[in-house]
DNA sequence: GATGAATGAGTCTTCATTCAT
DNA sequence: GATGAATGAAGACTCATTCAT
């Protein structure tokens, strides 16, 4: 039941929006009461960070895994790229979710969400700095800026890109590398 | 008075959100009552409509400016991503308000943005479409899906981007530029 | 519409409680709706707390009529016996709601009271030991524990009381100045 | 386990009020769960009505005892004030909620504590008559209004005798039992 | 003896909106 | 131009209680 909650809120909240979504709302489609949900989640923001959580925790892990490969860092930039793209067709509602709906975490916990998430990005960062020390990338370039312009491209294509329409969500990624790597290489 | 309201809902907005912002919050920053928000607006979705109309509008006038000179393809590129960039610096807010709470407007209304929106875009569109008839562009890139990476790259910028740090708009912008016209060269 | 807001939510409080007593429970006596209730308090509480000081307010200023006579502290004391009682018959309902619901104020607002509580106190206590110093009173007493027993026999009356049966209120203020007079002589 | 659970409420029900104390509140402090909650009480109401009952009905055993003594009826309301007053000591918050919270009886449980209830006035109120009677004391007083007077001083002390602060409460008894005594010689 | 999941009615509170003045 | 009083619908959350296991 708790996943089925969650599972719902993320489609509803991507749909409406946090706070156009009541709780009501949320148990209406599961055919349970408000009671119910009370039971699992403490509270309406504590199940929107437990979404939060599972979502950018998920992005580290894979991001760490193709950190710790023995690959270039040039191969590494393009497969973080497709993680980045390819992840809106397997949890794009909750991409989108993740990131329009932080502002609406209290204090505390949108302090830990910001920690993971900035970790992501200087994770991203250290792959372009590597590069350039390696002579993969041009030099000259400011690896936070750029890591910033990546997530710019990567992060709004959740405002528009479809994974079910013409484009496939590999072609995509294989565009943004491409692009990406002629404007550092 | 009318232009107070706005100048207010729209900071009001920023901060803590369209739905967070009660007509209360708003005129009580003006030492004014709920009646005269009501005397001017006829209701908050039509004053969020009036902040989005001033924005789009504005912006794509100063497209129009660019579009109509007789630079190269290459140069107007660089200016309208200047454009995007100062913009944060001068109507940063606004900006926010804009990406963010276009959801909440009716249908109707929804639909004449999303309209002016798309034009800005196509028209981005057309200047990379002209650059690579023109061999100012790398043959074979994709003209919508670039928009949508530099679209990405600059509104992205309004999540992280202080103008008031240590790197300034015009900076910002030569960086962007660069990366994007090497990515397509 | 404030003022009858206030009346009727002393009513309700004695009869039923503060707890078991809704915001819907004091509107509908009154055919208004509960938005009319927090256009004049901003929460149950301060409502309370509104009643609250009304009371203890009005107590202090009589008692301090009261102490600002020429007259000996015996007379003092049986008239503040007598303002006790027949407070009863005034507002007896304010006095039941005082005596019990103070500990749904909240912290700061409890502390307010308290002090204001424990001045009419002190104010009692002060006649005591100054009728001890004339000889009016017999030496050796203990100001503060007979202070506490006068005001125990006075206020518990608001359990048991009825100003409009057999006993009037002069009636019994007579007998309970009296006994504690001999009590004390 | 029922034991445990009337125990805990009782310091529950002191220290927030009846209402404001659920059983979740309750058995969490007992590390078990609502379901074993209503496998010993039938209903939050009944677990109020065995506190109620367990007070009343030892202290109307105290008073039993005093009243079959052959002592005079002087001796035996000082016995009385003390049984009343140390009975803060030892059982002091189940007194509190005792005097506090009967209203949220319902009406037939009610009634029951209520007759018990007056039946330990009744029996104060005799003791006063047969005084009187046997010119213990003062002819002319009213051993109703008297008896009232009395719960009101030794009641009212559950709001401020803290029995571990300076005053023992032997010496409160005393002191009480002398000013009685006095008021009604 | 005890648990865990679920209910449903109720609570306080917020807020966009209306309208007579 | 602007106010103040009032509305009513909705929202998050609480809680005593039930019941199959």
């Amino acid at each position: 039941m708790k996943k089925e909650i969650k599972q719902q809120s993320i489609l509803l909240f991507e749909e409406k929006g946090f706070s156009e979504t009541s709780i009501q709302d949320i148990v209406e489609t599961l055919g349970v009461t408000k009671g119910t949900f009370y039971y699992y989640f403490s509270s309406k923001e504590q199940l929107l960070m437990d979404i939060h959580l599972s979502y950018i925790d998920d992005l580290l892990e894979h991001q760490e895994k193709i950190q710790q490969t023995q690959h270039s860092n040039r191969e590494k930039l393009i497969q973080l790229v497709a993680l980045l793209i390819t992840d809106i067709a397997n949890h794009g509602p909750s991409g989108k979710v993740f990131f329009r709906e932080m502002r609406h975490l209290c204090e505390e916990n949108a302090v830990e969400v910001k920690r993971k998430r900035e970790q992501f990005r200087k994770n991203l960062e250290s792959i372009l700095r590597e590069g350039v020390a390696q002579h993969e990338f041009r030099q000259g370039i400011e690896p936070e800026i750029v890591a910033f312009a990546i997530l710019g491209i990567t992060n709004w294509s959740y405002q528009w890109f479809n994974p079910s329409g013409e484009i496939s969500a590999e072609h995509l990624a294989d565009i943004y590398s491409d692009l990406v790597l002629n404007g550092i290489a």
